[in-house]
DNA sequence: TGACAATACGTGTATATACTCCTAGTTATA
DNA sequence: TATAACTAGGAGTATATACACGTATTGTCA
C-alpha cells in the first residue's frame, strides 16, 4: 500500500475552506448569538438551545430522557446535562414511573410561563434570521437539514 | 403597555420547531459526527473542528489569536481555548513578537504532517456529506452561510 | 428461578463555546 | 512625560456536546 501522503498545500487549504462541518458550525455560532442577544436584551433567562428544549418537552412531555434525545438527534448524556440548568431554574421537572430506570421529563408551570413570555421574542429573532438568509433559502435549508438528519416524528 | 403574553400552545410549538438556531445546531451535531467518525476510524487524532483550525492556521499563520478569531467568526476566548489541545499535541505553537501583548499562532511541522495525513480522509467525509445533502443544495447552503456570517478575507 | 442479556441512566473526562472581569503592554494626549 | 485610553490576552464560570465506563433495573429463557 504505497501511501502517497502528499504535502498539504494552499490548493487543499482552499478546498478545505468549503468544509461542511466547519461552515455549519460557524453559522450555528452566529445564529445562536442572534437568538441569545434577543433573549438577553429582553431579560429572558434562556439560552438559544434551552428555548427549543422547553418547546420539545412541552410538545412531547412527560417523556423519557433517552426518547427525547432520539427526537432531538442528540447524545443521551448531552441532553441529560443540558436539562440540568433548566431543572435548576425550575422550568423542568424529573419524575420516575413504574420502571425505576426511566426518568420522565416534564414542563413545570414556570416552564410554560417562560415559554409564553419568550415566544414572541423567539419569533422576532427567527424572523430576523430568516429575513437575512432569505425566506426561500431558509425553507430549502430547513428541508435539507431535516432530510439529512435521522427522522423521527415531528411536532408539525 | 398591555402585555398580552398569551399562553403557549401546540400551534406555537409547531412554529418553533422551525427554529433556525435549533435546526442549524442539530445538523451541526450530525455532520460533526460524520467527520469525527471518519477521523476516529482512520486513527486520526483530530476532532472535526480541529482540522479546520489547523487549515486556517496553515493559510494565515503565523497570525495573532484575535485576528484569527475574527476570520473564524469565533469568540476570541473560545478560539484561545480551542487552540490548547492542538498546542498540547504539538500541532501548533505560540510565539510572541515585538508587541509583547500579541501571541502569534503558527503550524508546527507535526501540524503540517497531520494535515497532509488527514486531508484525504477529510475529503472523503466532505464528499459523503455533500452527496447526502445534494451537491447543488450544499453549494446554495454554503453561499447562504457565507453571505450571512460576517465577511473577512477568504482563503479562496 | 437463576443466569445473562438488554435497557435506562449517571459520572468522569475532554473539547467547544461565550461572557465577565482582570492584567499587562501600548498609544494618545493633556 | 504622566496619565488616560486602548488593545491583546488570560482566568473564572457556565452551558453544549460526546465518549467510555460503570450501576441499577428489567426482561428472557434454559
Amino acid at each position: 500500500m504505497k501511501s502517497k501522503n502528499e504535502k498539504f498545500n494552499m490548493k487543499k487549504a482552499g478546498e478545505s475552506s468549503n468544509c461542511a462541518c466547519f461552515n455549519l458550525r460557524k453559522i450555528s455560532r452566529v445564529v445562536t448569538q442572534v437568538f441569545e442577544d434577543v433573549f438577553r436584551h429582553e431579560g429572558i433567562d434562556l439560552k438559544g438551545t434551552q428555548y427549543s428544549l422547553l418547546v420539545n418537552v412541552f410538545a412531547y412531555g412527560p417523556i423519557p430522557i433517552t426518547r427525547l434525545s432520539e427526537i432531538l438527534v442528540m447524545d443521551r448524556t448531552s441532553l441529560a446535562r443540558n436539562l440540568k440548568p433548566l431543572i435548576n431554574k425550575g422550568y423542568l421537572k424529573i419524575s420516575s414511573g413504574e420502571d425505576k430506570r426511566i426518568k420522565m421529563v416534564a414542563l413545570t408551570p414556570a416552564g410554560k410561563k417562560i415559554l409564553s413570555y419568550a415566544y414572541p421574542h423567539w419569533k422576532s429573532a427567527q424572523k430576523s434570521v430568516v429575513k437575512e438568509i432569505g425566506k426561500k433559502n431558509w425553507k430549502l435549508m430547513f428541508e435539507n437539514i431535516n432530510s439529512f438528519v435521522p427522522k423521527f416524528e415531528s411536532i408539525m
